[in-house]
Formats: C-alpha cells, sequence, structure tokens
DNA sequence: CTAGAGCGCTCG
DNA sequence: GTACGAGCGCTCTAGC
C-alpha cells in the first residue's frame, strides 16, 4: 500500500468504535424499535456521537482524514500467547449484541471508512495506521480513552478522550502514568491489568511501576538488575515472576505492522451521500437524528411512519402477521436449509424449536428442527420421520421420503447453533439444548421465553407456551392431542405425518419467536433484567449438565428393598383386615375413614370436602396414641406403602438403561419463589427424617474411586430472615456460632442455655420456622399441638423480643399491597395478585408474601453458586449432581474430594457476592460417603 | 378406557 | 379455613 498523498499538513482522526458502543450503549435508555422492538439504543447513540464529531468544532485539529476502528470478532494473537487474555472480561449484554452489525452499517452510512481485521484489536490496527501516518510526516489524533493506546503518543500524535472531551499530549502521558508514551508499555507490562487480565507483576502498581522505570531507565534493565533491587518483596516479585511480567508487556505491546490492506488515502475525508444516510436513519427509525441531519444537509427529511404504542402494552404488535400455518416451509434439501441459514445469518437471531419421541430428553430421538426467524415465518426440518404405512411393533420402520439426512442437516446447523452472534430463541430452551447436546452440538447464546416469562409474571400464571401464546398472543396453539392420540393408542412424533407436522413443529417456533418479540423488551420495564440475566438464563446450560450426567443409583439395592416392603406390607395387611375384622383397601382413605368412623364407631371424624372422612397422619397418629391399633398399623403399612411405591419401585424405573443412571430434570420455572422443582423422577423429596426412609439413600451411589459429597447451607433461612427483618439478636447468635434455636428459646422462655431442655427448644424451632412461613395462632396450635391461645403467647412474646420481626411483616405486606409484587434481595420479583382477595385467600397471600422474599433470597443463592461451580470446579475430577435447594451433591474422585470441598464450599458461602453483602455469614456443611446416606 | 380431582406423604 | 414452597402415587369418579 502507499500513502503517496498523505503527508505534512495532513490529520488522521481515528475513531475507537468500541469506545463509541460502549459509551452509546451505557449513556443512552434501552431504546427498541418501535416497529419490531429490535434494540437500537446504542446505535442511535452511536450515529449522535459520530454526527457530532464530524460536525464538531476541532479548530486547529480538524481532520483531513478519518476512519472508525473496530475490533473483529474471535480470538486474536494475544490469545495465543495467554488464553487467559481478557477472561475477565463481562460478556456483552444480550441486547447489545445484536447492535454490533449496525454500527458498521451506521458508519459506512455516514459515507467514513470502517475499518477491523480478524486476529487482530482495534488497537492494532490504530497503532498501525498511526506509524504510518508519522512516519509520512502527518499528525494524528487517536479518538479513544483507552489507555492501551497511550505509548503511541507523541512525534504529532495525541489522544482526545471523547468522554471528557480533552486532548492528551506527551505531558498528559507523563501525568498519567508518570513515564513518558515509549515507556508505557513497560509500566503497564510491571503493573498488570484486572480488566483485560493482564497479570503483571503482583503488587507493583502503576505508581511503584513508574518509579521502578524511571530509576533504571527500561523493563529489561530493570529485570536484570533484579537483585539489586532493596526492597525484599520488591526484589522477590521481580526475580519470580519475571516470565509472567514479560509475558505481559507482549500483551500490551501494539502491533506497528499488521498487514493492512487500506492506504492512509483511502481515509480521506468525505462527504455522506444524503440519500444513503438519510434511508438508513430511516430504517433504525430514528426520527429526531434524522430531521437533524437533512435540515444540515438542506434536504426534505424522510417520512418514517409513527406505530402507536401499544397502550396495553400486552397485546401483539398491531403490524404482526395473522398465524397461517400454510406459509410454513418444510426444509427438505440443503438449498432450502441454506436459505434459511442466510436469513438467520442476516437477522442476528431465531427461535429454535425441536420435535422428539420423548418427553425424557435422555431417550428421546431427535425427529425435526424447527426455525422461525420473523414473525409468520418459519419452517420444519423434518428429519426422523418413520413411514407409516407399515405396522411395526418394533419400530424398525424406514424412514419417511422427503427428509435431509440428519447428519448432513446437522452440520449445517451446528455453526449457526454454536455461533456466538446469532441468538437462539426457545421456549424451555433447557429442554432443546439437551436434545441437541446429544448430538454433539452446544447451543449458546440463547435466550428463553419461559424465563422470560418467569422472571416478569413469576405469580400471575403459568409460564408453559400454550399459556403465554393465549395471554400474550391471542392465539391458541394447535394442539398436540389430534397428532399424537393419547393413552395406550398414543403415537410418537416420528409417526406424525410430516405434513401435520409442519403446521404443529413451525407454529411452535413462530410463537416463541413473537413472545419473544413481546417479552424482551419490557423486561427493563419490569426491573428485571438483571435477575433474568444472572439467575435464569445462565442457569440453563448448568442444569442441562447436571441431569445429562444424573446420578448412579444401585438397581439391586432397591430391588431387595422393594422386596422386604412387600413381605412386610402383606403382614401387616393381615393384621389390619383382622382388626378391622373385614378385607379392605388398605390404601383407601375412603374406606379406611369408613371402617374407623362408621363401623367401629369412633367420635369425632372429620369429612373433608368430598364427604369423605380425613385419615391423614395427624389423626391416626392421635387414634393410635389412644390405644387404636389400627390406627397404628395404617400409619406403618403408609408408611412402607410410600417408600414402595413412590421410591424403590418407581426410581428403577427411571435408571437410564444406557446410562445406568437416573437423570432428573429440574424445573426452573415451576416455583414462585425462585426455587427450583425436580421431576420425572423427583430427587428433592428422597426420604431422610426416618431411619427406614434414609436407606433409599444408599441405593444413590458414586462410581468406583468416587466419593457422594453433599455440601449444605446451615440455616439459610434464618440467617437470611435475621438480615433482611434486622434482628441484632439474631446476627449476633450467628456470629458467635450459637445453636440458634436453644438461643430463641432462651430468650424466649427465659431458660439459661445451660439449663435448656429438647422441649423448649422445639418449640422454639417450630416458632422460628413458623415465622419464616408468616406465622399464625392458629398454625402454631396445630404444629405444636397446643391451646390457640397459649400459641398465641407465644407469638406475641416472641414479636416482643424481636421486635423487627413483625416490623418486616407488617413493611412486607403492605409493600405486596402498594405494588402488587414483593422482591427477593436480588431483585427477583414475586408478584402477588392475590394479596388485594378478602376471605381465607387473603391469609394465604399474607403469609406467601412474607415467605416469598426470604424463600426466594435462599434460592437466589444457590443459583447463584450453582452457576459459578462449573469455572470453579474446572479441572478438578468433580460432578455437581443435584441441587436440593440448600444441599449441592457431587460426585468427586476419591484424590480430589478435600479440594473439591474447599473450592464449592467457598463458591457457596460467597455466592451473594459482590451483589449483595449479607449482615450475617452463610455457613456449608460437608459431608462425604460412598453414597447419599454416608455424605448427608 | 382415560383424565383429573382429592388425599396423603415425601423433601427443604 | 391456615402455617411457606414443591412432585408424585394411589383411589375414585365423571365422562367418553
Amino acid at each position: 500500500m502507499t500513502d503517496s498523498n498523505f503527508g505534512k499538513g495532513c490529520h488522521l482522526h481515528l475513531i475507537d468504535g468500541s469506545a463509541f458502543i460502549f459509551r452509546a450503549y451505557h449513556a443512552l435508555p434501552p431504546l427498541t424499535r418501535k416497529s419490531d422492538g429490535l434494540p437500537v439504543g446504542a446505535v442511535a447513540g452511536f450515529c449522535n456521537m459520530l454526527q457530532r464529531y464530524v460536525d464538531g468544532d476541532h479548530g486547529a485539529d480538524a481532520p483531513t482524514h478519518l476512519a472508525v476502528i473496530f475490533d473483529a470478532k474471535g480470538d486474536n494473537f494475544r490469545h495465543k500467547l495467554f488464553p487467559d487474555y481478557k477472561a475477565n472480561r463481562e460478556e456483552m449484554p444480550e441486547d447489545l449484541r445484536p447492535q454490533i452489525p449496525l454500527t458498521r452499517a451506521a458508519t459506512e452510512a455516514f459515507n467514513i471508512p470502517s475499518i477491523e481485521l480478524e486476529g487482530f484489536e482495534a488497537d492494532d490496527i490504530i497503532a498501525t495506521l498511526t506509524c504510518r501516518a508519522r512516519q509520512a510526516g502527518g499528525r494524528v489524533t487517536i479518538v479513544s480513552s483507552d489507555k492501551d493506546l497511550m505509548q503511541l503518543v507523541g512525534g504529532g500524535v495525541e489522544m482526545m478522550d471523547p468522554m471528557k472531551n480533552i486532548r492528551i499530549d506527551r505531558d498528559g502521558v507523563i501525568k498519567k502514568f508518570g513515564v513518558p508514551p515509549e515507556k508505557v508499555v513497560d509500566v503497564q507490562a510491571l503493573a498488570g491489568d484486572s480488566i483485560d487480565n493482564i497479570p503483571g507483576a503482583p503488587g507493583i502498581g502503576i505508581k511503584t511501576a513508574a518509579l521502578l522505570i524511571n530509576e533504571w531507565g527500561d523493563l529489561e534493565t530493570l529485570l536484570d538488575h533484579a537483585e539489586e533491587i532493596r526492597q525484599p518483596k520488591r526484589r522477590q516479585t521481580l526475580i519470580e515472576k519475571r516470565d509472567q511480567i514479560e509475558l505481559s508487556k507482549k500483551l500490551v505491546q501494539l502491533d506497528c505492522k499488521m498487514p493492512l490492506d487500506v492506504s492512509l488515502d483511502d481515509l480521506e475525508l468525505r462527504e455522506p451521500d444524503p440519500d444513503k444516510l438519510l434511508a438508513f436513519l430511516a430504517e433504525m427509525e430514528f426520527r429526531t437524528l434524522s430531521r437533524r441531519i437533512a435540515e444540515k444537509l438542506g434536504v426534505e427529511p424522510p417520512v418514517i411512519p409513527e406505530k402507536a404504542p401499544d397502550p396495553a402494552g400486552d397485546a401483539p404488535a398491531p403490524d404482526d402477521q395473522p398465524f397461517d400455518s400454510a406459509n410454513y416451509e418444510c426444509v427438505r434439501d440443503a438449498q432450502a436449509l441454506q436459505r434459511w441459514i442466510d436469513l438467520i445469518q442476516f437477522r442476528g437471531w431465531v427461535a429454535v424449536d425441536t420435535e422428539t419421541t420423548s418427553l425424557d430428553e435422555m431417550r428421546a430421538d431427535l425427529v425435526g428442527i424447527s426455525l422461525a426467524v420473523e414473525p409468520g415465518s418459519a419452517c420444519y426440518i423434518p428429519l426422523g420421520h418413520k413411514d407409516g404405512a407399515t405396522d411395526d411393533l418394533f419400530g424398525s420402520d424406514a424412514l419417511a421420503e422427503g427428509q435431509m439426512d440428519k447428519a448432513q442437516a446437522l452440520g449445517m446447523l451446528k455453526p449457526v447453533l454454536e455461533d456466538d452472534s446469532i441468538l437462539k430463541i426457545g421456549q424451555n430452551m433447557k429442554y432443546d439444548a439437551k436434545i441437541l447436546a446429544r448430538h454433539g452440538i452446544d447451543v449458546a447464546p440463547i435466550d428463553d421465553t419461559m424465563l422470560l416469562s418467569y422472571a416478569m409474571h413469576a405469580g400471575l400464571h403459568g409460564h408453559g407456551m400454550d399459556t403465554l401464546s393465549e395471554r400474550y398472543l391471542n392465539h391458541t396453539p394447535i394442539p398436540i392431542k389430534p397428532l399424537l392420540g393419547s393413552g395406550k393408542s398414543a403415537i410418537t412424533f416420528d409417526k406424525v405425518k410430516i405434513e401435520d407436522a409442519v403446521a404443529y413443529a413451525a407454529e411452535d417456533a413462530d410463537i416463541t419467536l413473537r413472545l419473544w418479540r413481546v417479552f424482551k423488551p419490557q423486561l427493563h420495564r419490569a426491573r428485571v433484567t438483571t435477575v433474568y440475566e444472572t439467575l435464569e438464563r445462565p442457569l440453563v446450560p448448568v442444569l442441562a449438565r447436571m441431569e445429562m450426567d444424573g446420578i448412579k443409583v444401585d438397581r439391586d439395592t432397591l430391588g431387595r428393598m422393594s422386596n422386604g416392603l412387600s413381605q412386610k406390607m402383606a403382614a401387616l395387611e393381615s393384621e389390619i383386615h383382622e382388626l378391622a375384622g373385614e378385607e379392605f383397601n388398605v390404601g383407601s382413605p375412603k374406606q379406611l375413614g369408613e371402617i374407623l368412623f362408621d363401623k367401629m364407631g369412633i367420635e369425632g371424624g372429620k369429612r373433608g370436602k368430598t364427604g369423605a372422612y380425613a385419615t391423614g397422619a395427624d389423626v391416626l397418629e392421635d387414634l393410635a396414641a389412644e390405644g387404636n391399633e389400627l390406627a397404628a398399623r395404617v400409619l406403618d403399612w403408609r408408611q412402607l406403602a410410600k417408600l414402595k411405591s413412590t421410591y424403590t419401585d418407581a426410581l428403577q424405573d427411571h435408571i437410564n438403561p444406557e446410562t445406568g443412571r437416573v437423570h432428573t430434570s429440574y424445573v426452573i420455572a415451576g416455583a414462585n419463589t425462585g426455587r427450583l422443582a425436580s421431576t420425572d423422577p423427583n430427587l428433592q423429596n428422597i426420604p431422610v427424617r426416618t431411619e427406614e426412609g434414609r436407606r433409599i439413600r444408599k441405593a444413590f451411589v458414586a462410581e468406583p474411586g468416587n466419593k457422594i459429597v453433599s455440601l449444605d447451607y446451615s440455616q439459610i433461612e434464618l440467617r437470611i430472615l435475621a438480615h433482611i427483618a434486622d434482628i441484632p439478636a439474631l446476627k449476633q447468635a450467628f456470629a458467635d456460632g450459637l445453636d440458634i434455636h436453644a438461643m430463641t428459646a432462651s430468650e424466649m422462655f427465659d431458660v439459661p442455655l445451660d439449663q435448656m431442655t429438647p422441649e423448649i427448644r422445639r418449640r422454639a424451632k417450630a416458632i422460628n420456622f413458623g415465622v419464616i412461613y408468616g406465622i399464625s395462632a392458629f398454625g402454631l396450635s396445630r404444629n405444636l399441638r397446643i391451646p390457640r391461645s397459649e400459641a398465641q403467647e407465644f407469638i406475641d412474646r416472641y414479636f416482643e423480643r424481636f421486635p423487627g420481626i413483625r416490623a418486616y411483616m407488617d413493611d412486607t405486606v403492605a409493600f405486596a399491597k402498594e405494588h402488587g409484587f414483593v422482591r427477593t434481595l436480588f431483585g427477583r420479583r414475586i408478584n402477588t395478585p392475590e394479596i388485594a382477595a378478602r376471605g381465607p385467600r387473603a391469609g394465604f397471600a399474607r403469609r406467601a408474601a412474607i415467605n416469598a422474599p426470604i424463600q426466594g433470597t435462599a434460592a437466589d443463592v444457590i443459583r447463584r453458586a450453582m452457576i459459578r461451580m462449573p469455572d470453579a470446579i474446572a479441572g478438578l475430577p468433580a460432578k455437581m449432581l443435584l441441587q436440593v435447594h440448600d444441599e449441592l451433591l457431587f460426585e468427586v474422585a476419591e484424590h480430589a474430594v478435600d479440594k473439591t470441598i474447599e473450592i464449592a464450599r467457598s463458591v457457596m458461602e460467597n455466592a451473594p457476592e459482590p451483589a449483595v453483602k449479607l449482615d450475617v455469614r452463610l455457613t456449608v456443611d460437608a459431608g462425604v460417603g460412598d453414597n447419599w446416606a454416608e455424605a448427608h
């Protein structure tokens, strides 16, 4: 490249594009394009800044040449030198991502050259152009606040900080770094940079670094004479960390000689083409800006149709297409698929849905994939539909005609589904991510309409697609029932005719995309963007991994237990029949009630809403205490029946034949408070409270050479209560490591701790839990089996001793009444629509509102720990397997047990930070064993 | 025959 | 009429 005309008298201005973008993003509210909700706030800010820069008064520093320099996506040569380079960088906000290409388009619309090159950072391009301009005798202004660029200043090169609007010359650099520009890299190599993750020399900051460089002249001399440093700490660091420091210098040193296919002459200042520029601004729907620019250019401003904002906020945008399944395309070959991929790449996002043969992701076969890019335009790619003509019981039907080869289609889709710059939108993405992961595809990044709804609407309604579609799109999705049938005669999706599948499957992707366009711009209005970004979205891959790993369950242990239980139950059953004087179904509460309260004539039987007698454990226990043998035996039988049916039998059916492990599924958007729920099977209610039940846990084992490790938060909800309600006595008790229930008992009943009895402690414990549950005299009296008046006295005394509790309860209910929701410490929103109800429902809503911030904050804490856990234990032979609300279960190679506990505990105990600093520290108890029973 | 309500029990 | 938050197996009934 020749820069033949560039020289003395020329002044090149180089704008650091990223700096402009980030400043624009943070300076403006999250604007979206009205017609389709595309986020454009950063683009708007970027255009404004460009326009102001070009038209600004630069005096003697006016540009003759101008370019905007961008960072290319992906890694550069520095990552090869140091894989962790910029590893501390926070991920780009999701609503900024799609705006990045638009800022390039904006630059072009302004007719300003934009330069980027894969494998290099913007800084290197700036360095190269700066060197060339300086050699040619011209001047340069670098528009950036990035201090890494200060090494280029001097010899006609200055920086211009667009934030503060000040110019920085050689003296400015000396002021900032304490050394002239040519020695800046030496200082940076020593001082390091936490933002870019440049290690530097530990303990040495910019001040010290400048001192050392000024003393020794340059870095190499300094390092060669490190032995002569007087301060022992400094000397040792410089000697020991020499490699790290030299690496740091390579990382901060900008490349002045990159191969750049641009000549300086190409960058000569030029006027924008009004048509092009205004067309772009109109496309972005920037009304004010296009009016201003049109005025300046002396042309008519473009007409941008005004779309009336939807007053309800929830209804579909009026310009959305009606649903019409005839518009959906069936993709049957590579050409057709490539067209969709092109569309997706152009758009930067796609709604994805997979169709399979089972709701169990670990057993499901992939049958097809649907994609949607814009409302009303979606496709279905059949991949595994069987020819339904033959009725083959062995499922060996041939594939139906007109389908792409599955491997070929997945091969084409993989780069898209894994592309950092393309957002994949799904409804319950964890399901699809697991299916695709089993085909070697790691879907990322993702958005999930179910989780968007959950973050905003928890407590208002469910978050299934049918519910959301009806509520927010006013559209009832095609039901799956007519396609699959039900019960015994139900078929799997692979047997559905492709023509029928297209309408159903493509519509799901279409609905998902439309929901996303409704929900995404509403996140910030509900003030749950951070909740969604830090507690919902990042949890998806973590749970997917845990669920796919599963936990090993020993079938023989369960089988033997089942047999043993059968025998004991049979014996009990005969006894029960004899006591009853007739044979009846012991498992039928209705029949049991009739025997007890009608036939045997026991007084005081209470009937439920169906008219049947209540025969719950509390009722039977009272009868048994009065000496009723039948009630006692039925209680025994029920315990065994529960263990057998729900656990020893059912669990065996959940052992995956291929993995030999049990793979639960966590419902992220199930519990209103933020808790997870475990299903198919539920592994969060495996028995533990009785010895008999605990034996089930022995069947949950580690692989040979491994251990099961359990870590659980100690009294997390009470600790959170102490913090939220601000109870000094409780906080102090936790700080002192006291037995919290005993301490409460002592305080309430004036019993010294050394004279505490189990009975008094039990009562205090019940009250402590009652407080978390939104205590009532009725509830406490029933739980402790004491008169209501006595329960009321306890509660009164509790409030007297801990007055903050009452204030917390009153304040929380008042907040819920005013706003219709409550929040956790981390901002999670739990809607409380029933708080305005009258009658018994009001009581329920009150107590739920009091409980939600406590339970929800605890749920947020463990979510944070789980999200951080994979990175924390990466490299250790350890897997996180299960979550049980306040407990995490791991499978760990024996030799790494101690290290894993140390790291995982630290992650869990520090999980609230830095977002929240609790007044009470969280403590985590650990257990290790060959099985879950031993570890707990 | 199937779906759904109700009951009861498991967990934190 | 009640302690908060969940899931699931069994029985029974209503409705196809």
